[in-house]
DNA sequence: AAGCATTCTGACCGAATGGTCAGGAAGTGG
DNA sequence: CCACTTCCTGACCATTCGGTCAGAATGCTT
């Protein structure tokens, strides 16, 4: 983006890391500065079409010093994807039956849309990860990911069953939510050139989730356990 | 994928186009297995990813032919871009505020589902330009675009005017929409691995379909201004 | 200051990239 | 049969790719 990187200035390049700072807090920033590149450069244009070198770029390294930390391109990927399955796998805390239909889908939406929010560039990757066909992650969806979306389907079926929602089919309904939380982080470009903003606020990210919330509980025909009949 | 094209093998090599079949049918020909193959390569890998190389393998072709055709790499991608907004142009007929909400609705969400179903290698090129930052794109999105959609959600703000729908905001709804239906283009992969399928057949698609338009008509609270207070 | 381990990087490598071009192959009209 | 145009492609080019490595720079211990 900034400038081509033939200049030969070695010292004092980058304002900081000057003088020695002793331990590994050099370390901890490059890798830090190298994986948020990465994860730029990757979701961008994908695994083929990242460059090590644009990476460095970012990063503000040589192109050797991002070798000399990650090994490798597709350690570095890798890396990067286990990464977004750890935040992912964080918010995925298990859900009972004798839970609230609609206190879950609701903090279901809302938990997945900060995730989109929190991390753009590692949704962006698993979505051209997915898009290429999931080389990498194949295992993962057919094993650990089907296995939580086939225990999160029985239970919204059970609810269905007991009449607190309507028995629509719960897989296609977790895609829907995935979908439409996933498209603010993925189509960002999209929304922001047809909504004409720079950005999307604070604010529109919780118009938005209320407003999937409202449809989507609506649509299910979700009925408030504690009986809130009002609204 | 398959042999590599070290095979010095030159006649009869592809089992077609063999003698002279006169006019434009041989061109007509490369010319479709080349578009067809660079759709594929282009979605699956990015602008970037894709190589002419992979290209002009799939399409059974000298990487020289695929230029001779396209003139270059930039002229070919842009070429499938268009092709998929010429597509994307072709259902989106007008609407007015006399039509019927409900038929509308479920037009829309029906027909970008076929869009998505009909050219899935085409739907994954149009997210991976969009997730790449739209490059190519930006002034389609800030335009066309934005136009297409800001006429709509005028018409279902005064379907909500008149009482034909809930008051929700008609631009995340729409959004909406188009990321429950692109999703069974773009994350197919992750759709079949979870679902444990190898296709979706026409059935599931019918069954998805039904399945977005009920919930997401009932979410919006549409009525159906044909008196259909049953179901 | 010396010794040693760690951290870093410029120079380099073979392979692959998009693109060019001279010239072969093939169809067409006389 | 010969010209002439169009269609096609192998060989080649500069550049960039991911990755290696020798050795410089730096930090730590004594």
């Amino acid at each position: 983006m900034t400038g081509p990187m033939t200049e030969g200035s070695a010292p004092a390049e980058r304002g900081a890391r000057e003088q020695g700072e002793a331990n590994g807090v050099t370390r901890r920033r490059n890798e830090r500065e190298i994986l948020a590149a990465a994860e730029r450069v990757f979701a961008r244009h994908g695994y083929r079409g990242a460059s090590l070198q644009a990476i460095a770029e970012q990063a503000g390294l040589p192109k050797s010093n991002v070798l000399y930390y990650m090994g490798s391109k597709r350690g570095l990927y890798v890396r990067l994807l286990e990464r977004m399955m750890e935040r992912w796998n964080a918010l995925l805390d298990d859900i009972s039956v004798e839970d609230d239909p609609a206190e879950v889908l609701e903090a279901f939406i809302r938990s997945k849309m900060q995730l989109s929010r929190r991390h753009p560039e590692g949704s962006r990757l698993f979505a051209a990860e997915i898009l290429g066909g999931a080389p990498f992650l194949q295992e993962y969806l057919r094993g650990e990911l089907r296995d939580w979306v086939l225990a999160r389907a029985r239970v919204f079926e059970q609810w269905a069953e007991r009449g607190l929602m309507d028995p629509v089919d719960p897989v296609w309904l977790i895609f829907l939510i995935w979908s439409a939380t996933q498209h603010y982080a993925d189509f960002e470009t999209q929304v922001l050139g047809i909504t004409g903003r720079d950005a999307l606020s604070d604010a529109d990210v919780e118009e938005i989730t209320t407003f999937l919330t409202r449809v989507i509980l609506k649509g299910c025909g979700v009925r408030s356990r504690d009986a809130d009949p009002a609204r």
